[in-house]
DNA sequence: ATTCTAATATCCTAAAAACTATAATGGTGG
DNA sequence: CCACCATTATAGTTTTTAGGATATTAGAAT
């Protein structure tokens, strides 16, 4: 006898989901949600594909990151990102499908 | 050989998604898309279940009708509102389960 | 028809947050 | 030190948000 309450009733699960569709309800961070969802890429492929200004690209990047839907890795001089979170994945590639 | 082209170069697609995601993107619109899962609920149901003012509940109505994720009936003098977007359902559950 | 009341929607304003572009800063390798 | 890649800081603009006041609509009673 476990789970009695609704998922609706949890403020923190509320929270934390409404915070998850924000950093993902934007133009450019979905749309690198997509060019990532083929696999990790450097952040100067990333501007180039999306053709986005590099600071830009740099603040979604950094949303995406914070909120731990995006991880990276140093390699050398460059720096590439990737989608860390699977839910994100699912829910883009849904997403992607329907419409 | 048709659809050749990626997802995430489709701008429209991206405006609209970013579009549902952000009437999405709100502790209390999710509360409603939650308490709504269920079933249609009148408005009076709404705010008392979800202890938030009536003027305040009747907004994020307003945004979720808008953006066609919820549709509505009146009956007398009573306002039932249902969730009509079947994506934003299967979202919402795959949100609910995983967390 | 007029009035009353309950249910719902809309309007208004101030505060907070997000977005864009540009400028400045920080690392890394040659 | 220089060139390149990337992040961060800043400023102005636009959007969201919350809360309260007000408007609209429907039905019941008189």
């Amino acid at each position: 006898m476990r789970e009695e309450v609704e998922k609706w009733q949890d403020e923190q699960f509320l929270e934390d989901t409404a915070e998850l569709l924000k950093a993902l309800a934007h133009p450019s961070r979905l749309k690198i949600i997509g060019f990532l969802a083929s696999g990790k890429k450097c952040v100067k492929h990333i501007w180039e594909a999306l053709d986005l200004p590099q600071p830009n690209v740099s603040q979604h990047l950094s949303v995406l990151r914070n909120r731990g839907i995006l991880g990276y890795k140093r390699e050398g001089s460059i720096v590439c990102y990737y989608i860390k979170d699977k839910r994100v994945l699912e829910l883009y590639k849904k997403l992607a499908q329907e419409e």
